[in-house]
DNA sequence: GCAAAAGTGTTTGCCTTACACCCATGA
DNA sequence: TCATGGGTGTAAGGCAAACACTTTTGC
């Protein structure tokens, strides 16, 4: 386990020995999830004219109990008798942002033996998405284990890239770059700044693709969970390469049309032709009389969904 | 559960007096696997011209053991202590099918409480697939709890389609037909035929989709796996129409388009234009100078994968 | 007036679609 | 010869990319 902290495993030995769960060879079953949200930060010029600058977020809670105390972790908790893992993860998000209102689904399992120095522990990620409404008729909240909550800008950048072929055996090692950065500190300086390299392995061999990940580097966060995010964050990107109505989801039930494009082009990492897009989405909205006041320049018009074209 | 079977039920309470796992509040993990691959089949009235039909086949193994014993259901089984869940169902899949080779990834997560007569068990399900030169190094084989193993021709149908509107919230009622024919079967009449309905259900409540399966009848298939095989098909289907390079697991080292195609048109229900076929998947390929010979027509060329443009 | 953002129109070119046609083979 | 599948070309239409342009606002 390359991101377990040797002091930590240290100070952690009296605690780990009242854990052991491994007597029964049964795994305990956890939830974690990737809850990403778009943020609103005023630019720094402050002209009265600019729009706020947007970021991705993603929700981390700050561990109060062993193992990796004082490090960030993914909001999640343990599978309970009786409900179902999806359950579960409703649970741990409304416990954690006081709504159950957001978009979730399961993303991956992460199984390796190890990846828990309490023992034998199996996670479910699920990626979430929380739009402005959902966000503001919750709240955050640290709770159970956790002893603070906030919202990091993330980005993920692909850093290196090495494909190899021997033997009719294609290999490619893809190292991202996770960084995330403190959203609602005011102190630029004393904002808190995780980093992780995370190794995408895919290996090619006798016709059909194995694809594995392994953590390079991981700086501040808890457990395997810097490679549970990247995950998380590659398949956010996919699904919108493949189908835009994700991005819906971020969005609250009123919105604009830059706003949505904002979405996209944080998610995705490039830019977009406004004309194109907006043929691209016009299916999906429906205009509406509102205009929204917000700033030095032409009111844009609040657009809802569609539902009609939501399904076929 | 709809389909828990009542004779089974009381028939097997002996059986799960013994199998009481429930005590340490921690769940088992199966995995299990939908195994696809293509079949041909000789035409009935064998005209030396035509090629064999083909159809997409699925790999089930009938149950030697309470519960639902004589049912058919997926190859899988539990998860040790020491393996990921990946690793398990790579074990469960070299023992059932004799390869190690197949295309294999995560599916989904099953864990209705009342899902296993026997306790508390959650299902990893995986998507495995075979090519023919897999197939023919491996072999069926009925191990651990399983009687016998076979191939099953697969259809999925969609039957009904009811979509409501009601106070902002949109809810959609889709059932889908499951057959499964044995493949292997040389008297039509005395082959088995296994049948389910399968019903997904669609909600888009305060803007955000949850999605839930329920099975409505299942005629011989164990547990819920009539679900989880409707599911892994259904994400099949999906996969191939975002990325056409999971067609190219169903085929050997090497192929001819029109088996390619073929396998595109199986999965997907819908036939294609050959011309535009090709140039769609031209980037993929590379063409050699082997020729087939299947018949009183031109031979078709081989071609073989186009490692480089496999990956970006 | 001016800068910022809102919003629309047009051209270009590519990619998909549909169809038509020729080729090669074995009985 | 002929039915069957193998294989190619081409025209039409639609969609996406790139760009240019007008509109509306607050100070």
């Amino acid at each position: 386990m390359s991101q377990t902290n040797e002091n930590q495993t240290i100070k952690s030995n009296d605690f780990l020995e009242a854990y052991d769960i491994n007597q029964y060879d049964r795994p305990s079953i956890a939830a974690d999830i990737a809850v990403f949200s778009i943020g609103r930060k005023a630019a720094e010029g402050a002209d009265y004219r600019k729009l706020p600058t947007k970021t991705l977020q993603l929700l981390l809670i700050r561990r109060a109990e062993q193992p990796f105390e004082g490090e960030w972790a993914l909001p999640g908790g343990f599978m309970q008798k009786g409900e179902t893992i999806q359950e579960t993860a409703r649970r741990e998000l409304k416990e954690e942002t006081g709504t159950d209102k957001a978009y979730l689904e399961l993303c991956s399992v992460f199984s390796d033996s190890g990846r828990d120095p309490r023992g034998w522990i199996i996670s479910q990620s699920f990626i979430a998405v929380l739009n402005e409404d959902d966000l503001a008729n919750g709240h955050l909240e640290a709770s159970g284990d956790a002893s603070e909550a906030g919202w990091f800008d993330i980005t993920v950048r692909k850093t290196a890239d090495n494909k190899q072929e021997q033997n009719n055996v294609v290999t490619c090692d893809n190292d991202y770059e996770l960084l995330l950065q403190d959203s609602g500190a005011s102190d630029k300086n004393a904002a808190v700044r995780l980093r992780a390299v995370v190794r995408e392995h895919i290996e090619y061999r006798d016709y059909h693709e194995i694809v594995t990940y392994d953590i390079v580097d991981s700086q501040g966060i808890a457990f395997d969970h810097a490679k549970i995010i990247t995950s998380a964050f590659q398949r956010l990107r996919r699904m919108l390469g493949s189908d835009i109505r994700i991005a819906f989801d971020f969005m609250p039930e009123r919105f604009t049309l830059t706003d949505l494009q904002e979405a996209v082009e944080l998610i995705s990492g490039q830019e977009l032709i406004k004309p194109n897009f907006r043929r691209k989405i016009a299916e999906y909205v429906i205009e509406t009389d509102e205009v929204a006041q917000n700033g030095g320049h032409r009111p844009p018009k609040a657009f809802v969904r569609n539902l009609d074209r939501f399904y076929q």
